[in-house]
DNA sequence: CTTGACCTTATACTTAGGTACAGGGTTTAG
DNA sequence: CTAAACCCTGTACCTAAGTATAAGGTCAAG
């Protein structure tokens, strides 16, 4: 009756999603993820669905997000039933912040290409800014002392 | 002889960067920040450059760079007289890694803009998968029990 | 029927990135 | 010449996001 060999445990879903064990508790407690099932003596099993849930988590850990927005993410997909004009609203404020992401990378992947052109000995060094790559963005005023 | 008043002290730097001034000071510890001149009593007295690095930092940190990697970034352009193709592959290196974050922000925008799309009513809400947008992006082998 | 690899909870520790005092010195307006 | 508004150092504290450990229960193999 070796039943477990079959079910998706901890220690499996850790593996299949790239984390520790102690994270996939850890995103339990902080309800990223659904309570999973439990067996008799206690154990949990997940779903394949928990594995793409704490993928996605990591994932959109290293673009910037905190565990709380992607809390926020995350339901939105499950709210969307109920609350739809809430969702509606908040997905396009969400994807408003996405685009500011890209194109803020998009200046900082600029600025690093044109330093890649002087490395190659296409200019001056000292004009490859990488700190300017937000120039002119949240200046508030009066600089230029 | 009110002298400070022309110089950036670090209240100043602080609220023209947009942080607090114990985050100048953390900074500076964590060297991210040149350490300043200072006057005879022993005041930081900041350039025009440190406003640009501060905005650069928090700019950075929320594309999801750690302090220890915009460190980084900011060595490549101050090492460039001395360590040229050095700089230039790990400015491809980060270039590559931006191009990533980049790629996926897009796909979490696009499964928004699909949620969104839902939400108008153009379509199911059940097919509006925001986990799925990095489908197929690093499972390992053998899914699908 | 025990051993080892797994699981449980609960609690404590760690690291990153700040943030907040405490105790004291400096500057400048009145 | 004193009070408010700054500045200094040093230390302690905080939150987020884990990571580790202790003390014990379960399961499958030999």
């Amino acid at each position: 009756m070796k039943a477990l060999d079959k079910a998706l445990t901890i220690k499996k879903i850790a593996q299949k999603a790239g984390v520790g064990i102690e994270t996939i508790r850890f995103y339990e407690r902080k309800s990223l993820l659904n309570k999973p099932h439990r067996t008799v003596s206690g154990y949990r099993i997940f779903s394949e669905q928990d594995i793409k849930r704490v993928r996605f988590i990591k994932k959109a850990q290293e673009l910037g997000f905190s565990l709380a927005e992607i809390k926020e993410l995350l339901s939105l997909k499950n709210n969307a039933f109920t609350a739809r004009n809430d969702v509606y609203q908040k997905s396009l404020h969400k994807i408003q912040q996405i685009k500011e992401k890209i194109e803020n990378l998009q200046k900082i992947k600029n600025s690093l290409e044109h330093l890649v052109g002087c490395c190659k000995g296409e200019g001056r060094i000292e004009e490859c800014p990488i700190i300017e790559a937000f120039e002119g963005d949240s200046t508030p005023k009066g600089e230029e002392s």
